[in-house]
DNA sequence: CTCCAGGACTAGAACGTTGCAGAGGAACAG
DNA sequence: CTGTTCCTCTGCAACGTTCTAGTCCTGGAG
């Protein structure tokens, strides 16, 4: 004999078994349910009380299907990054406040974009957030002409049609970091880039702009990285194997420069006392307290606000044409992975 | 090419824009799109390029609403830990190919468990996927006279009514750690454990039960640790400010571990010359090359396929009643953390 | 030639909600 | 007492699908 269902009757109760159960009508039922003016108080109550007795639960399948609109944002990730981590957690709190629920879909080695937004759309989806999109420009601008679609932490260069962008200003963000070290006293800065990451050009643009400004444009210098801790491990063996090794790192983003951290520690490199480092992102891995490194924030739940905002503003029909790149300025946290340089 | 906006009106195309533009009725539309039978080669080759022309896609609720099967799992799973990630991946897999897909629901210091089960509700999944769930037992059971609930990684003790569980066999892979420590040569193992998270107490006891059987009864060492690497590095310096250190530690997942190495890393104390250290999960960080952390691998691929399985069996109520538990043996992954003791 | 099987196609009723157009009353102003 | 207004409540038609029960063919068996 196959298994009890799960509900003595198997099915779950709707509003017609809710207002069977209350002696009222369906829509007033619905009216109560969705807390909608137009129920007397005695009623309301009544409906209330058997909602709990027979556990009655909205389907937001059939709310949404009938009302148009669904106030459902698709939000895609990918599931290795901590920083979409934490920016999801702020999207939630950024939709949640503005009225709107999170559609979430992921992104892994096996699970493509592609994929992921496919089925955001299928579930009715009012507008895209795109956390580090990686797909062509073509592709988004595609997507862009069916639904509002806001792009975080991927610049689009050219701008791409009826595409938002939300971002931390990344050039400034190495800038900071460059000022930090070299008020410090420190000369010889390397950057640990991202290669083409989203980002990645705009810190190694930031990173040189502010040597140049510093008059050490003769001493920039770039090392091939990526974003994660292997990248960051793999540069900084090239720094050892060194004649002449730096006095400060600034890796593309905290994973990296952890790996930087952690290689520099097995080869008995002190930090910060023989040399600094400073990552990008201000992820948890930042805050641990053994790690306790200095990094560029992204502010994120700044990000994830205006993320949510712009969409929903294009929804509303509220944004203008021509701001479609919002820029957040990050901000330095100094924490203990940076210090004067040994001096000789 | 650039395919035009999608409908003349803006608004986004239905079963009847697109059997309208083929010249067919709604229902054998709906047959062609659902790639059923019963319709003729050229009328579902023109159904199709119709679909094509005006970027027509199915709408999952309206789909989902008729059908009263919406093939749907919830999976709760926490943004903070790398294993739910891996777990999230390759649940995704699992689900696509046994004819299912997932919703996503994240938790976050932010966004409790309670919350995020509730939005999968009204989001009519059939069944629950709780990935380690801190939730009383007595939510859990009633939950799961609602619907299917399946606990992933946290065992249920007394066995919650209808509540299934998929876990590893967590004191058989910490009796595997202590077994290659022993092999190794190594007597003084100390076990950094997880205090009240699931899994914690099996780890435990497994470690204690391998500890006496190698007679080594009387060294066995418990010191309280915890689920993140400040917890590890926390524990590393309570051994580090001992008097007798001892020569391998197991601790209770990988990111505990890390915290563990970086500590003795700083410390100046040498993995694996001076003491070994083994991980638990086999999580991505594990398997990061300047890691190379020797850890208990939980099988995750397995553990996803199973948890849909079970899940789907009792939706098709296949499933008996007296296997509630399904164990799954972890196995050690030797990497380079680990080692033959220094002997003096 | 008749009959029937079966393939291609269609009409219309669900699914569980919400929104709209009203139906009854009670309260109140005139 | 009449008319108006407001409030509570109801019935019915959507929303975009799928499913059931057909209709209309074509062609092959008898």
């Amino acid at each position: 004999m196959p298994s009890l269902p799960a509900v003595p009757d198997g099915k779950r109760p709707t509003l017609t078994d809710l207002a069977a159960r209350a002696g009222v009508s369906v829509s007033l039922a619905s009216i109560v349910m969705r807390g909608a003016k137009g129920a007397g108080a005695a009623t309301r109550e009544r409906v209330l009380e058997a909602a709990r007795e027979i556990g009655y639960r909205p389907d937001s399948r059939a709310r949404l299907l009938r009302s148009s609109r669904s106030h459902l944002l698709g939000v895609q990730f990918d599931l290795q990054q901590p920083f979409h981590a934490d920016m999801v957690e702020a999207l939630y709190t950024a939709a949640e406040s503005a009225g709107y629920q999170i559609a979430l879909s992921a992104v892994a080695p096996s699970r493509s974009e592609q994929h992921a937004v496919e089925t955001l759309l299928t579930d009715r989806c009012e507008a895209l957030i795109l956390l580090s999109p990686h797909a062509p420009v073509s592709r988004l601008t595609h997507l862009a002409a069916q639904l509002p679609v806001v792009s975080v932490a991927r610049r689009l260069r050219p701008r791409a049609q009826d595409v938002d962008v939300v971002r931390a200003a990344d050039d400034e963000g190495a800038r900071q970091a460059v000022d930090h070290l070299v008020a410090l006293g420190h000369r010889d800065i390397v950057h640990i880039d991202g290669g083409r990451a989203p980002g990645a050009a705009d810190r190694r643009r930031g990173y040189k702009a502010a040597m140049n400004r510093h008059g050490l444009a003769d001493r920039a210098r770039l090392v091939p990285g990526g974003l994660t801790e292997d990248h960051g491990a793999a540069a900084a063996r090239t720094l050892l194997a060194d004649a002449s090794r730096p006095t400060a790192v600034l890796a593309f983003n905290d994973h990296c420069a952890i790996g930087v951290l952690d290689t520099f520690l097995r080869a008995g490199v002190a930090v910060p006392d023989e040399i600094s480092v400073v990552g990008f992102d201000d992820s948890h891995l930042a805050r641990l307290a053994h790690v306790d490194l200095t990094t560029v924030g992204q502010e994120v739940p700044e990000l994830a606000r205006l993320a949510v905002e712009r969409a929903v503003a294009r929804l509303e029909g509220e944004a203008t044409e021509d701001d479609r790149e919002i820029v957040v300025t990050p901000r330095l946290v100094i924490r203990s992975t940076t210090a004067a340089p040994f001096r000789i």
